[in-house]
RNA sequence: GCGCCCGUAGCUCAGUGGAUAGAGCGUCAGGUUGCGGACCUGAAGGCCGUGAGUUCGAGUCUCGCCGGGCGCGCCA
């Protein structure tokens, strides 16, 4: 027999008892128990684990969906699937043997599966081979995306507006990973705008000892950048027909933007490409886009601009791509930047974006569609607005108030695991508020330390273990007779799942849910069974083989979340 | 006015068209001569904003209305 790749033995539970449904399917259909399946009925079939612990592990509607195209009655169909997976011998099942203890049918239709303990046992001693692999998965259709998010202009530190969309990218590119897809992660910003002259002009005023002009920055960092700002590039910019605000602003955008990138890595955020808009047209990407939408017959001049006709794919209006004077819109990079993007061979462009920014997702999509890719390939994440709570009183961000808090603070405040969880756990189109005082709290009101408790505890276990001379043992052979470790074991092999769904939801709630219930099963568990006990070493080592699978499946939980798992707390 | 997002327990939020809608916090009442009490058990608390529709089945899909947020530049 083969050894199976860790990410096989990670697979999804599910996945099994999806092929053993569709065999039985398939065998109830050869054996004319079943009329055959119409085409548009080929789907493979809805497995969801019921609410009802009674209704088994995992349900199927098979029986109710098909009802209609097999005109039979679901209660029917749902017997002859259930004869299919009865008869079959207990290895006779193509998606391995004996995989459940129990197949009821339940009306209306639904088929109730029960996983068998034997199965169990086998599965979670594979998932401890795999070790830091389990959950992590080989995807069916592996993708190699890009996520670009943040990108916030490099004229002042990140402030807790940009927390969300640092948080929320992050934790996309990371459950797109543990789906088995490959990520790259991109920021874009501007160096050469008007705004970093602004930001020149401040640094160079302070530095003079002038006044910051009025459209200029104000914050702290302007001063220690005028503090900082060296000798020669003083000099270079007060030189005779040099432009003073454009040379200071690049060297100080520059420094601003060396400041955010430590930020991001304070926060476990670190970007594969730092892309700038200036690149863009210098490289000659904004011109071969437009080029690419001229000859589609995409492009108009009016007024002395230059037009995308955006509309005829359905947008509001059309959008301008050069102005009467001939400079290029911000949606001239944007589109220019789709070319690059796609030329570096991305399958899948995943833009996250504040939910202020939503008015521009059609003309981008549009554009994209004109220039002939696929439009499902280029995505936007909306992030809905955070409101900033101390006490219950909102934090005004005002930069002019004084109140501005940045990033590094909100951090030092509340901590990267609390802010990591705390964002993890929300949809990201829901507004939200962040209460920093409850975030900040190490108490139970945070579920993160509920979770990190759990694995400090088991791993306290393993210490005493250790220290009384028991280790696990290597298979769990039989431990599963006992329903408090039977329950336990099922819901750490959910993980792979769970990943599943995140991945393919790009969305991380379930798997907080999932750590917060896998804790609370893992705490009644060591309350209702006493893992180390010399006076029966043999239960110990299997009770400590399924108590370290509960670890690890914390352990990778938390990690796929980029939170870490202490030993100890 | 048009467009996008949101409305679920006192609060903050989960809930891939399935069976009796959940978690944390808060409130109330309890629990340890054994491996970590940052723990455990229980209770109260819901017309899932509202009205129709789709179907075997709707918190979930469609439409209308009500309420909240955000957009609607040759700004970035």
């Amino acid at each position: 027999m083969s050894r199976p790749t860790p990410a096989t033995l990670a697979a999804p539970v599910r996945s099994d008892v999806r092929a053993a449904l569709e065999a039985a399917l398939a065998d109830a259909i050869a054996a004319r128990r079943l009329p055959e399946l119409p085409a548009e009925a080929a789907s493979p079939p809805d497995v969801a684990r019921p609410a009802n612990p009674e209704h088994g592990d995992y349900a199927s509607n098979l029986a109710l969906k098909l009802a209609r195209p097999l005109r039979r009655p679901p209660l029917a169909i749902a017997e002859a699937v259930v004869e299919s997976l009865r008869s079959a011998s207990p290895d006779g099942l193509p998606a391995g043997g004996g995989l459940f203890v129990s197949v009821e049918v339940a009306p209306p239709g639904f088929i109730n599966l029960t996983l068998s303990p034997r199965w169990l046992e086998r599965r979670l001693d594979a998932a401890r081979i795999a070790g830091p692999d389990f959950g992590r998965l080989r995807a069916a259709d592996p993708r190699h995306v890009n996520v670009e998010f943040v990108s916030a202009n490099p004229t002042g530190p990140l402030h807790i507006g940009n927390a969300r969309g640092a948080f929320v990218g992050d934790l996309l590119c990371r459950v797109l990973e543990g789906g088995g897809h490959q990520v790259t992660r991109e920021y874009y910003f501007n160096d050469s705008g008007t705004q970093v002259d602004h930001l020149g002009a401040s640094v160079l005023a302070l530095r003079e000892g002038r006044e910051v002009p009025e459209d200029g920055y104000k914050g702290d960092y302007v001063a220690d950048l005028a503090r900082e700002l060296p000798g020669d590039v003083l000099a270079a910019a007060t030189a005779p027909g040099a432009q003073a605000a454009r040379v200071v602003g690049r060297w100080a955008s520059e420094r601003v933007r060396e400041g955010i990138e430590a930020s991001l890595a304070r926060l476990g955020v670190r970007f594969d490409v730092w892309r700038t808009e200036g690149t863009l047209h210098s490289e000659g990407w904004v011109e071969r886009a437009v080029e690419r939408l001229r000859a589609g017959g995409h492009i108009y001049e009016q007024d002395g601009a230059t037009w995308f006709r955006s509309t005829a794919l359905g947008d509001d209006k059309d959008r301008v791509v050069y102005r009467s004077d001939g400079r290029p819109t911000y949606f001239a990079a944007d589109i220019g930047y789709l070319v690059d993007k796609f030329e570096r061979g991305f399958d899948e462009l995943v833009y996250i974006w504040g939910a202020d920014h939503h008015g521009t997702v059609a003309r981008v999509r549009n554009a994209a569609e004109a220039m002939g890719y696929d439009k499902a390939r280029v995505r936007m994440l909306l992030v809905a607005w955070v409101r900033f709570v101390r006490d219950g009183r909102e934090i005004s961000m005002s930069k002019r108030s004084g109140e501005f808090i940045t990033l590094d603070e909100l951090l030092a405040e509340v901590g990267v695991d609390a802010a990591r969880w705390f964002f993890a756990s929300r949809a990201a189109s829901t507004g939200i508020d962040f209460d920093i005082e409850l975030a900040k709290r190490q108490s139970n009101e945070n579920p993160v330390y509920y979770v990190q408790y759990a694995h400090a505890r088991i791993a306290s276990i393993l210490r005493k273990a250790k220290a009384t001379g028991i280790s696990a043992a290597e298979s769990l052979g039989g431990l599963l007779d006992d329903e408090v470790a039977l329950g336990m074991a099922k819901a750490v092999l959910r993980l792979p799942e769970v990943v599943e769904d995140a991945a393919a939801s790009e969305e991380t709630q379930g798997l907080t849910a999932y750590a917060t219930e896998l804790a609370t099963t893992f705490h009644a568990f060591y309350r209702d069974r006493r893992v180390v006990d010399a006076d029966d070493p043999a239960t110990s080592a299997r009770r400590l083989a399924l108590v370290d699978a509960v670890r690890l499946s914390l352990a990778n939980t938390l990690a796929l979340l980029g939170i870490s798992a202490p030993e100890s707390m």
